[in-house]
DNA sequence: CACTCCCGCCAATTA
DNA sequence: TAATTGGCGGGAGTG
């Protein structure tokens, strides 16, 4: 028999056996044996005690691991790709034979399948993104090689690039540690300051932010990088000391990545194309263009672009130019970063002590730097950052209060754990209906549709919930916002949490329950508190009212008694923070108004300001989208602050009617223009309408809104009076605020913390709604950056990002599981961002109180929602606390419209 | 054909 | 010297 088969085999099989094996066997084993006689004797041999006997265990041994990989692969692949290849294999399998068999399931793995953004997903939902202080992973490449099922030269692409960024650090030979994202707005920020020194003018000129010319076709900017070239020694500065640094390799990958990072971070348009980032980096050479460099170094930027995208820092688009398009990649990553993060720190508590590992671990990430050229050159960056917010986590821990704030935090972690599942199954869903397309290139003359299309990263099936959580994504967010009310609400939530860029990790650390939150937007509510929102504060609020400490206090204890824990468990809430976009945040509290105002019976809304804009005007019928309108119209009106914003205001109804019309397609981040001046209108305008949000007794997932604009005091009067009704605790935020709203949440456990230790957040929220109260017809305003602040300092505009409201959509539940607070402040410096986000989720709340049960559909669509989130992303980037951070966001409205 | 970028050779570094 | 890292560019996959 053998031997017919092997003549018969023997021609095909030599070959196709060959490959087959290494494939995969199914015909081949048969084939192999009868091909080579002696083969079959030396088996049989080995059964009985033979040398060969030895071999063969061993190779049994080390088949597993490859037989492990293969079933690893495949098993990714089924989530991933999944589908096709089966059915046509096996029907190619029978009709071809023996033959090709082969062929067929190699090609099988698609190129895509193997790409390094999808790997670096794998590699990337393996941690969480905000990994709590204590545990530190450690991250063995040949595990994690083994795992992935891929060589190991790939994990070194990823693992450079996510070292450049200190999500990681080396340990040792083999060994990485994994820091996650807590100190990526540190490490941006240096980046970015690095990035203004070497490549700079651009930024430092722009400050104005109206000045925008957003045109898109204009990016001089980056051409004039290009004119730059300089050496690089000056972003290695930060490693300064670490002389060996330089010499060799470091050059590439690491240095590359910084450098990439830096671009986008100095460049306005926040988009650089690839040409022009590999002609910048190319730097020396700049002189001679040398082509084939020139190719190297594209495709090692596709290799960076590709982790990046994985990290949703940036995307992909197309740049339109005069000769065609080039691809290019869009910044979507947090725009600013918090720039007092060190001094937050600082206030924490205590400095301590480490726990060994980790901290061996920082150390000897700093120490050894000096020794290993890399490492010097890292940890000149930032150092000492990665053990600071270690510090936090850990000295947040000692302090008691903290310790409350945690373990209710845990208790809640099982909800968030499953609002998380939700949401990261939500957006799945969106993203595979939506689009799978999402990765695709977008031009970037089309803002509109920019906005939103995105990353499916983010959505990673979903192994751990705090793995959906670090992914941010801000663009899955707009989804969402497609998808059903009820569906929504959850994933909003999630998704805001995701999307949330910037790392409020270390702020969570400090404050226990507020942490949870901190990095995320959701806010928990209890089923039956009650929120009140206060559309504009404005810095009139704020000088008027700042609610003291003590007013703050008592707020805070209702609300608190009203809200069962919400904050979300430790893990939730690393899951939260974990996506830090702040963007996001803002998306998903659009959403969660959405939602509400699907919900909500009882919101009322009162454009107390009559905004000029006929919008709003007829709005008030209208859906959501009508509300939003006013709103924003209000925003715009209100904003006393800039003439120039007005023109961009009136470009940000624009904006959001488009949005409407693409549905949540587009990215938030083309719109910026708009969005910046709603946010800036938002800081200004002190006028804008306050909303009160109210959340039947029962609760349960609807919210009621209500609006007082404005301060106005009957509509504070009627959210008194509905308090009462429900009898549930109340809070006021005034939509600046809003921003601080997670704090808000927080009130829950504010009221065991009325003063509030670390975080500003804490402090600040509580007092804001303290404020807020019913009780006063005044409405609070907390300023969302005094929340976020550690500075008791009202901020007098910052616009609270309502995107905690939108956790509040989330259903008591939800809220319940996590008080999600979007604090996008805590890691970034926390405070600025909020301001954005008030704006957009006051124009979101009011949507939703618009909105009627019949104009459910207006939620869904309700572009204000749309529109909200990507305003929101626009002002993200603008974390910055109120006034300077209003600057801020002009500014980086300006850079994104370009 | 252009864009992407996978793959893996092989040199530089490290242990 | 062996193993680990990682630069680099051919060339394949995709649209």
């Amino acid at each position: 028999e053998n031997i017919f088969d092997r003549s018969r085999m023997a021609p095909k099989t030599p070959i196709k056996n060959e490959p087959i094996d290494l494939s995969k066997q199914k015909g081949c084993t048969p084939e192999r044996n009868p091909i080579t006689p002696v083969k079959v004797i030396d088996r049989p041999q080995p059964d009985p005690w033979t040398p060969t006997a030895n071999l063969k265990i061993l190779v049994s041994a080390a088949s597993p691991d490859m037989r492990d990989r293969e079933k690893k692969k495949e098993l990714f692949r089924p989530i991933e790709n999944s589908e096709q290849s089966d059915t046509p294999d096996s029907l190619q399998y029978d009709i071809v034979d023996d033959s090709t068999v082969d062929e067929f399931e190699k090609q099988r793995p698609s190129r895509k399948q193997k790409s390094l953004g999808l790997l670096c997903q794998k590699f990337l939902a393996r941690y969480p993104n905000y990994p709590l202080s204590t545990e530190k992973t450690t991250i063995s490449l040949d595990e994690v090689a083994s795992i992935l099922g891929v060589e190991r030269r790939r994990i070194y692409d990823i693992v450079n690039v996510l070292e450049s960024l200190h999500l990681v650090s080396r340990v040792a030979k083999n060994q990485y540690c994994w820091h996650g994202r807590h100190n990526l707005s540190q490490t941006l920020k240096m980046l970015q300051e690095a990035g203004e020194l070497q490549y700079g003018e651009l930024m430092t000129s722009q400050h104005k932010e109206q000045d925008l010319e957003y045109k898109f076709g204009e990016r001089k900017k980056e051409t004039i990088p290009d004119s730059q070239g300089r050496p690089l020694p000056d972003f290695s500065e930060p490693d300064c000391s670490s002389a060996s640094a330089n010499s060799r390799k470091d050059k590439s990958l690491r240095i590359m990545s910084q450098k990439f990072v830096m671009l986008f971070l100095v460049s306005k348009t926040k988009i650089v194309t690839l040409d022009i980032a590999a002609k910048i980096l190319i730097e020396e050479t700049q002189d001679t263009v040398d082509h084939s460099k020139f190719k190297t170094k594209v495709r090692r930027l596709y290799d960076i672009a590709n982790v990046l995208t994985s990290l949703g820092l940036i995307k992909k688009v197309h740049v339109t130019e005069e000769r065609g398009r080039k691809p290019a990649f869009k910044w979507i990553g947090p725009v600013e970063f918090p720039e007092k993060t060190d001094e937050l720190r600082r206030h924490s508590p205590t400095s301590d002590p480490l726990p060994g590992t980790q901290r061996g671990a920082c150390v000897q990430y700093q120490s050894s730097a000096p020794g290993k050229q890399r490492f010097t050159h890292h940890t000149s960056f930032n150092s000492a950052q990665p053990c600071e917010a270690t510090r936090r986590k850990v000295s947040s821990e000692p302090n008691s209060p903290h310790q409350e704030k945690q373990a209710s935090i845990v208790n809640s972690d099982e909800n968030s754990s499953k609002m998380i599942n939700l949401a990261a199954v939500c957006r799945q869903k969106i993203e595979e209906d939506t689009g799978k397309k999402t990765c695709d290139t977008e031009t970037i003359l089309n803002s509109a549709k920019n906005s939103n299309t995105t990353f499916p990263l983010s959505l990673l099936p979903v192994p751990g919930d705090s793995d959906f959580c670090v992914n941010p994504l801000p663009q899955a967010v707009f989804p969402v916002v497609q998808a059903d009310v009820p569906s929504f609400s959850l994933p909003v939530g999630i998704s805001s949490q995701a999307s949330q860029p910037s790392m409020s990790a270390a702020s969570k650390t400090e404050n226990g329950k507020p942490t949870l939150v901190p990095s995320q937007p959701f806010l928990c509510f209890p089923p039956s508190s009650l929120f009140m929102l206060c559309g504009g504060l404005q810095e009139n609020n704020l000088s008027e009212p700042l609610p003291t400490a003590g007013e703050l206090g008592n707020r805070n204890v209702e609300a608190q008694a009203a809200v069962p824990p919400p904050v979300c468990p430790k893990r939730s809430s690393h899951k939260c923070s974990s996506p830090s976009a702040p963007a996001d945040d803002e998306e998903p509290a659009a959403k969660k108004q959405t939602l509400e105002h699907s919900f909500v019976p009882l919101s009322l809304v009162v454009p107390k300001k009559p905004s000029e804009s006929p919008k709003a005007e007829s709005s008030p019928g209208n859906g959501c989208s009508a509300a939003v309108h006013l709103e924003t119209d209000h925003l715009d009106l209100a904003s006393p602050a800039a003439p120039e914003v007005a023109n961009k205001e009136s470009t940000k109804p624009l904006y959001f009617e488009e949005q409407e019309k693409q549905s949540q397609n587009k990215h938030p981040d083309e719109p910026l223009p708009g969005n910046e001046p709603i946010s800036k209108e938002n800081a200004n305008q002190p006028s804008q309408p306050q909303y009160l949000y109210v959340q039947p007794t029962a609760g349960l997932s609807s919210f009621n809104f209500l609006f007082s604009a404005n301060q106005a005091p009957g509509a504070i009067s009627l959210a008194a009076n509905q308090l009462p009704s429900l009898s549930v605790p109340c809070v006021m935020v005034p939509s600046a605020a809003l921003a601080s709203f997670p704090l808000v949440c927080s009130p829950s456990f504010s009221s065991p913390l009325p003063p509030v230790p670390d975080g500003s957040f804490s402090a600040a929220a509580s007092p804001s709604f303290s404020v807020s109260s019913l009780a006063s017809s005044t409405p609070l305003f907390i300023s969302t950056t005094a929340v976020v602040t550690p500075k008791v300092s009202p901020a007098p505009s910052v616009d609270p990002q309502q995107p905690a409201h939108p956790a509040l959509h989330l259903s008591p539940v939800l809220t319940r599981s996590c008080s999600a607070v979007k604090l996008d402040s805590p890691m970034c410096m926390g405070h600025p961002v909020t301001l954005l986000k008030l704006q957009q989720p006051s124009s979101a709340p009011l949507t939703p109180k618009s909105i009627r049960p019949a104009h459910h559909e207006a939620f869904f669509k309700t572009p204000g929602s749309l529109g909200d989130p990507v305003a929101w992303k626009k002002n993200e980037g603008n974390q910055t606390r109120s006034a300077s951070s209003v600057q801020r966001r002009l500014e980086i409205s300006s850079t994104s419209p370009d």
